[in-house]
DNA sequence: CGCGGTGTTGAGACCTGTCAAGACGTGTGG
DNA sequence: CCACACGTCTTGACAGGTCTCAACACCGCG
């Protein structure tokens, strides 16, 4: 059930079979959210973390004037608000694009599980950490990208990171989101998201259609991206 | 030496006298490194984390083409690479802006002292997450704000931070990166940013003249920035 | 059957980038 | 002390990428 979660840590680091009694000893309860709801709101002080099960969730920053930012994509596996623990409430909202299944992790049970194991404390700050990067090369993505580069640069990624957890295969996986919502992971509108789909289309890289992406050509789809997974930490490191 | 930082902790969170001892005997030795140099570079491993006592430093990524992005900027007082201690390798350069003076602080002090206290340990985490606070936010000026906005929200930001470690007074502080530089954290080119800082004299928000930022409107600033600071976690929570 | 969400297309506007040139200040070497 | 180079700031003309507004097709669903 937390397997997509073990596998993505151990992805990263070895997790000892005592760390994972204590990882699976988190889980308070399971829930299920529909899609396109607003599951924890910026602000709000909160006593336990959330862990995506299966499904698709975002962090997402809205301009007073309404216009959306979304900052990182979450897929199973993902501790969505890990950093809850440190920060008590978040800067941003994190709303589902699909239905969701969650693990509730509270506070309380986080603590004492990394006072108890450091190396545990620090594979959870570590993943922390590297939603950061993710974050980062957003930026990079967003500051100094072409929309196709970027757009490109979005479907390498969670090629990559899907693949860790056993959801794309041949380099292909489903993919849910619609084209307003995609506009707001790249800074875009949707009605340039979908020009700049089409363009990606035309040069042969990739196909969008019933909600799957399939990628014709990894390469040169990396190559328009840019793309270099260095940033996803995934070369296992011992501690 | 390291009041600033301490400074920094103490706006977020108490921090206990055995907890200021356990920070002052992280450092190992202080260096300078004249301005305009690469301090780390991507993907080295690394043995150390470095905190910024003074000058101004940066996160910078670069594209194969040579465009640079900057996701963060560090002012004295800031662990510039705290994130490095279980990263190991940066997936991004760190840079001086200016001539810095740093404290060396050994991985291996941060481990055992990390062992030592939980609460230290909790601490420096949240250090972390608020470092990713603000890459978020600058995700959200790069996605949706305007030239004018995002230059008037790093302003405000700005003056925020260094006001927490006395750096700012009067809404005025010494702003030392070239208009290439400012581009290169705006996603803008430099030409832009001439217009852009232009404007907003104009409009009589800011003066910018040897070296030194003056906020002549704060309001007006902010509201042109859709500014607000509950991102920066200014409200000191206790543990 | 109608409706709302989604995807598509076109025309035109606007923001930001590109290229180029010149002004200004500062440090350096002759 | 001057000449010069260099980095920085500034300005202008123009190009181009992305946005805005609008309309329409498609489709699943109540």
């Amino acid at each position: 059930m937390i397997d997509a979660h073990l596998q993505k840590l151990r992805a990263r680091d070895t997790v000892s079979p005592e760390d994972e009694r204590i990882i699976r000893s988190l889980v308070s309860e399971v829930i299920e959210i529909p899609a396109d709801k607003t599951a924890i709101r910026h602000g709000i002080e909160l006593q336990n973390s959330m862990l995506l099960l299966d499904g698709w969730m975002a962090r997402a920053k809205d301009l007073p004037t309404g216009e959306r930012q979304v900052a990182e994509l979450h897929v199973a596996g993902d501790f969505v608000d890990l950093h809850s623990f440190t920060l008590k409430s978040l800067d941003h909202d994190v709303i589902t694009m699909t239905n969701c299944r969650l693990a509730i992790v509270p506070h309380e049970r986080l603590k004492s599980a990394t006072e108890r194991s450091p190396h545990l404390t620090r594979l959870y700050w570590l993943m922390t950490n590297i939603d950061a990067a993710i974050q980062r090369e957003w930026s990079l993505s967003l500051g100094r990208r072409s929309a196709l580069g970027r757009m490109a640069h979005l479907f390498c990624e969670l090629n990559v990171r899907l693949g860790v957890i056993g959801l794309s295969s041949d380099n292909a996986y489903d993919f849910p989101l619609t084209q307003v919502e995609l506009g707001e992971c790249l800074g875009l509108t949707s009605v340039h998201v979908n020009r700049t789909l089409q363009e990606l289309r035309r040069l042969g890289l990739i196909a969008l259609e019933n909600r799957r992406l399939t990628i014709f050509n990894l390469v040169a789809l990396k190559r328009v991206a840019g793309f270099d997974p260095a940033y996803l930490y995934l070369g296992r490191r011992v501690d």
